[in-house]
DNA sequence: CTGAAAGCGCTAACAG
DNA sequence: CTGTTAGCGCTTTCAG
């Protein structure tokens, strides 16, 4: 197989503790033997078995974080949002020398747990993306006293997670800075963040002196097209004649527009609409989405960050974590002041 | 720390070699004594270590496979499909009891190579999901006998790719059975896909004794807003009056169409579109949009079976693996037969 | 059916 | 500055 400190050594006329401690910067060596073990390394193309490292060291350091991010097929705007999410912190984390592995699925019937297979790999952190709480199998991990850093799991060590009421209220802001005061709020379902986003309206309203009328808030719910349509026609005829339509995601956002032509109004010339997640479509199509944008690069900076603190024991600001996401503007808002 | 194989086998009365024994249902150990060791084993928390086990093991073997992925901020579509592909991936490979972990950067001036990396970490196979092939650290990787396979690597082992040539030219079968002949192509740029994609369309008119018209082809590019303008104008200026456009991506087709009907065209009563890529948002679109989509489920699913295979040293059937892609069929292409 | 013992490749005192 | 030695937690013959 591959060489091993005890090659190395041998070719050398030197130990094998000599030899690691070249590899690992360690006690003091004479630049002649460093160079020496360097170079014969390199012709034997010797690589260090982090297994075997793994074991021997005092303070079994694998340099390795697990990654729990659960797929399913559906939800691609999550899935995008995910992904971007593990890419910033993979950067960052791969930075400071650390490799990242997925902890993979555990069956329901399974006798272990994720705290077990973190322990077995002896991963050095966990970071928890997407994780369904409800699972028992996950629980454990966030009990036990692990390093760890979850996005939008509120209850855990550390947390990640969006401003999404403050940034809808700045969405209002922008708003009413366009010279909008009549808008219309399309609320999916009052619960989850879709409730704390609601929130974030309602403080935009009161804080533009904008009162809140109950016929601004039109129920619906995420993206399908038949609901764009029927929330559309009831935003319409709610009697405010909104000058602008919230709308809760991109996909109803972009699809407003073509149904809103049909009845006769240009976006954004007769009205206005925004969206929200921050699709790529939205950015190029026209006109373009003003939408809002979760930070997926801060957020994977900062768990990357927060993550590397706990695993050095070092203290941690906060426990709970929140980056700004980000309006996108464009072209779907008329600026009518 | 965590319990031993030495914590459970003292409170068992047996030897250490016994509570290996049951724990790789290897050896042959009595109903009773495995029992009573999995249950002290559970009682006390004991969980293997991976690392111990990955250096004693003869074989030495992992359950780990590396994916290397290279991160770029910008792509989204790419971005997409690879990680559409590695999640499918993972859900295979999962299944055979094998963890994820992606191959961490190795920067150039770095005297290790991703082969070295592998090694280090004693994965047991590699999945060569996006590289730079120009980069010197991964030349190694595959011109060494490790378990490998790659997606769109073309000189590699073992190799997964899409028919792009073969779905174009199906794509052509499709807009010729529903009445088009005048068929206006853009083309970004011939070579490398969009070379092999243009064979494809080539191939489609001869299949369907359509008489290839170098006024047909529109040179242009990936989308930019401006190209699809531009593009737009050729096609239609072309001559030939094309009832239908083939658009280089999804991006270009949705935005040919407010285009259009700027021009007094509506789509697709009186031009028909299509698209490449299967975003997401092409389907849910009004007019939804007539596109390609890579199969990333399949082949991801595709990569695990023949990765995991050669793993197993069982023989691979092909060295080349063509995964079909998939017609979206959609509102943007009109019936005109 | 079970155990003793020899490693796997490396780190970490400790001694020189 | 370098070497000796004792493990790390586990697998794997080989005896019994």
């Amino acid at each position: 197989m591959s060489a091993t400190i005890y090659d190395i050594a041998k070719r050398c006329n030197c130990s094998i503790a000599t030899v690691s401690k070249v590899f690992n910067n360690t006690g003091t060596i004479s630049k002649k033997k460093r160079e020496e073990i360097l170079r014969v390394s390199h012709e034997l193309g010797y690589i260090p078995s982090e297994s075997a490292r793994g074991l021997a060291k005092a303070d079994k350091t694998t340099k390795m974080i697990g990654v729990l991010l659960h797929i399913n097929d559906d939800k691609s705007i999550g899935h995008y949002l995910f992904s971007s999410i593990l890419n910033s912190f993979r950067i960052v984390v791969e930075q400071y020398g650390y490799d990242v592995a997925f902890l993979s699925k555990i069956e329901e019937d399974s006798p272990y747990t994720y705290l077990d297979k973190v322990k077995s790999r002896g991963f050095d952190g966990v970071f928890v993306i997407s994780a369904n709480k409800t699972e028992t199998k996950v629980k454990h991990l966030f009990e036990s006293d692990y390093p760890l850093v979850a996005f939008d799991n509120p209850g855990s060590g550390c947390t990640l997670t969006s401003n999404n009421k403050e940034i809808v209220s700045e969405l209002v802001d922008y708003l009413v800075s366009k010279g909008h005061r009549k808008i219309c709020y399309i609320l999916p379902q009052n619960k989850g963040i879709a409730k704390i986003r609601f929130e974030g309206f309602i403080e935009g309203l009161k804080r533009n002196g904008i009162e809140f009328d109950e016929r601004m808030v039109i129920p619906g719910s995420y993206f399908t097209i038949d609901s764009v349509e029927k929330e559309t026609d009831l935003a319409l005829k709610s009697g405010i004649e909104p000058t602008v339509i919230m709308y809760p995601d991109d996909y109803s956002a972009v699809n407003a527009i073509p149904y809103l032509r049909k009845l006769g109004m240009k976006v954004p010339s007769n009205i206005s609409v925004t969206g929200f997640d921050g699709i790529d479509i939205a950015s190029v199509m026209h006109p373009s989405i003003v939408t809002v944008k979760q930070d997926a690069k801060s957020i994977g900076y900062e768990a990357a960050m927060a993550l590397i603190k706990l695993i050095n024991k070092e203290p941690v600001q906060k426990r709970k974590i929140v980056v700004p996401a980000l309006i996108c503007e464009g072209t779907s808002v008329k600026n009518i002041g």
